[in-house]
RNA sequence: GUGGUCGUAGUUCAGUUGGUUAGAACGUCUGAUUGUGGUUCAGAAGGUCGUGGGUUCGAGUCCCAUCUUCCACCCCA
C-alpha cells in the first residue's frame, strides 16, 4: 500500500483542544443567554430531505447545498440517458438527501411536523454545524457552526425588541465591544420600491443598495441604472439611503418621505414600536442603528431584519435575521409568523481571537495534576487521586515517572493551574505539596485543605 | 460557478539570472539541574521544496495539469 498524504476536504477544519475548549466556552455563554430568555433546546438531523431544502434560499441557494448521493446501484435507477440531461437536471434522480444549509428551515420543517405537540408561541435555540458549497474565503467555511434562536406562533414585536436585548447581552457577556445591530424592514424595501417606481422589483433594488457600504452611492446608483432606473427615480433615492441623525430623526423624515405608501409606513411604525419595547425593558439602544439601505438576508424575510457587524469592518457580518411570515406555509402549515437570529461562532471567534478576548483559564480541564515519582509513591498517589476526583476535583496523575521537569512542563503545557508533589517526603507524613503553577507558590498541606483550596477555587 | 493568487522543517518565513550538501527564527527533544515548569546557556533531531508530468547536462527556481490557501465577483454566518 502505498503511502497517502491526509488532507481535509476544502473549507473544512480540525478543532485542536485549546481551540475546542474556547469555542465550547463562546458557546456556553450564548446558551446561557438563549436559555436565560427563555429558549428550549431543539436538534436536527445533519441531513434532510432534498424537497425539504430546496426552493428555500433562492436558484444561488440551491446551488450552494452538499447533496447525498443515494445509496445502492443509483445510475440504474436514474431513467435518463446520460449524455442527454445536464448535471442539474441529474443530481434530483441520483440524490434525495442533502446537508443540512442552516438552521432555520429544518426547524420550519419540525414545527410543521410536530404543530400538535408544541405549545405555541415556541422559542427555541438550536447550535449545530451547517454546510455550504460555497467557495471559502476568510471567515467563510464549507462546515461551520450556527447558533440560532427563533420564536414562532406570535407576530408580536416584543419579539424583535428581545433578540435586540439579547444580542447586546451577547456581545457583552462575551466583552466584544464596537458592534452596531443594523436593522431594516421589509416593508420599507417593498415600499421604496414602489416609491421609486418599480413596484414589485424589490429583490433587484436589495442586491444593488445592500452594497452601499463597499460601493458608495455612485456605484449603486451606476448599478441601478443598468436595470432601468431613471435619472429622477434616482434623485428620489439619493435622500433616502443618505439619511443621517439619531434612529428617530431618519424615521420621522422617512415618514414624510414616503407619504402615503402604505408598506413603508407599516414598517416604519413597526420600527418604532420595537424601539420604545426595548426603552422600555432598559434596554440599550446605542449600539442599535436603523438603515434603510440594510438589505440583506434570505428571501423568506418580510418584517423587521437584523444583522450584527464589527464596526472596524474586520469581518462580514457575525449575525442576522428577521421576521418571516409565511416560512411553514410551504410544508402545509400557512399563517405562522416567526422571527429569528443566527450567531456565526466561527466569526465572533475570529473576533474574540484577534482581540484576545479570551479568558486565559479556560483551556484547561484539569485543576491539578499529581506527579509520578515511581513506585514507592504510587499507592499513596493513587489514594489522593481518588480523594479529589471523587470530591469533583478534576484531577490526573502523570502516568510515567518520568524526570520532575518533563512533568511540571506538561502541567505548564496544559494550562493546568496546580501540582501536587508527592515523593517520600510527602508519603512519609501523609501530606502534599501544592504548588499554584500561576505564582510559582507552593505550600505543604493535608489532602482535605487541598481539596477545600481546589474546589472553591473553581 | 467566474477571474486572480499562494504553497519550502511542527509553525512563521528566507532561498540571487536555473548550478555542488536547501537556511533562519520560534517550537520540539537532550543536557547544564537525580524534588520543581515559565527565564537563560549548550547541543541534537526534524525536508521526496503541495502532488503528478514536462523542459534542461542540471529544477525549490521555468512550463503544463491537479489539489490546497487567500482575494475579488456572486452570495452569505
Amino acid at each position: 500500500m502505498s503511502n497517502q498524504k491526509p488532507s481535509l476536504p476544502k473549507g473544512t477544519r480540525d478543532f485542536a483542544p485549546k481551540v475546542v475548549h474556547k469555542r465550547n466556552y463562546l458557546i456556553k455563554v450564548i446558551r446561557n443567554v438563549f436559555e436565560k430568555f427563555g429558549f428550549q433546546p431543539l436538534e436536527t438531523p445533519t441531513m434532510e430531505n432534498l424537497s425539504v431544502l430546496t426552493g428555500k434560499y433562492g436558484d444561488e441557494g440551491d446551488q450552494l447545498i452538499f447533496k447525498v448521493l443515494n445509496s445502492g446501484d443509483y445510475l440504474s435507477k436514474a431513467n435518463s440517458n446520460l449524455a442527454e440531461i445536464t448535471s442539474h437536471q441529474l443530481t434530483p434522480q441520483i440524490a434525495d438527501k442533502g446537508l443540512r444549509y442552516d438552521l432555520t428551515v429544518p426547524f420550519a420543517r419540525f414545527v410543521v411536523m410536530n404543530r400538535n405537540e408544541i405549545t405555541f408561541p415556541f422559542r427555541r435555540y438550536q447550535i449545530q454545524p451547517v454546510w455550504r458549497a460555497d467557495r471559502p474565503q476568510k471567515g467563510r467555511y464549507r462546515e461551520f457552526m450556527q447558533c440560532d434562536a427563533d420564536v414562532v406562533g406570535t407576530r408580536s414585536l416584543l419579539c424583535e425588541a428581545e433578540i435586540i436585548m439579547m444580542l447586546n447581552e451577547i456581545m457583552s457577556a462575551l466583552g466584544i465591544e464596537g458592534y452596531e445591530i443594523v436593522v431594516n424592514s421589509r416593508k420599507i424595501l417593498t415600499g421604496m420600491a414602489t416609491y421609486l417606481g418599480h413596484p414589485g422589483e424589490e429583490s433587484a433594488l436589495c442586491v444593488a443598495i445592500d452594497k452601499l457600504d463597499k460601493i458608495g452611492t455612485d456605484g449603486v446608483f451606476k448599478e441601478l441604472k443598468e436595470i432601468g432606473y431613471k435619472k429622477l427615480e434616482l434623485n428620489k433615492l439619493e435622500p433616502i439611503i443618505e439619511l443621517t441623525g439619531s434612529n428617530k430623526n431618519k424615521l420621522a423624515k422617512l415618514r414624510e418621505i414616503f407619504g402615503t405608501n402604505a408598506p413603508a409606513q407599516a414598517g416604519l411604525v413597526e420600527l418604532e414600536a420595537m424601539f420604545s419595547f426595548v426603552e422600555n425593558m432598559k434596554g440599550i439602544l446605542e449600539t442599535v442603528t436603523f438603515d434603510p439601505s440594510l438589505a440583506r438576508g434570505l428571501s423568506y424575510y418580510t418584517g423587521i431584519i437584523f444583522e450584527v457587524k464589527m464596526k472596524d469592518g474586520s469581518i462580514g457580518s457575525i449575525s442576522g435575521g428577521g421576521r418571516y411570515d409565511n416560512l411553514t406555509g410551504v410544508f402545509g402549515l400557512p399563517d405562522v409568523s416567526g422571527v429569528g437570529i443566527s450567531l456565526g461562532i466561527d466569526r465572533v471567534y475570529d473576533v474574540m481571537e484577534t482581540r484576545n478576548l479570551f479568558p486565559e483559564d479556560i483551556t484547561s480541564t484539569t485543576k491539578v495534576l499529581i506527579t509520578n515519582f515511581g513506585k514507592n509513591e504510587e499507592a499513596y498517589a493513587l489514594e489522593q487521586l481518588n480523594i479529589l476526583r471523587s470530591n469533583g476535583v478534576a484531577a490526573e496523575l502523570y502516568p510515567d515517572a518520568a524526570k520532575l521537569k518533563k512533568q511540571m512542563s506538561y502541567a505548564n503545557n496544559l494550562n493546568i493551574p496546580f501540582v501536587i508533589l508527592i515523593g517520600s517526603d510527602e508519603v512519609a507524613n501523609k501530606n502534599l505539596t501544592l504548588k499554584n503553577m500561576n505564582t510559582g507558590e507552593q505550600s505543604t498541606l493535608s489532602i482535605s485543605e487541598v481539596v477545600k483550596k481546589l474546589a472553591q477555587n473553581k
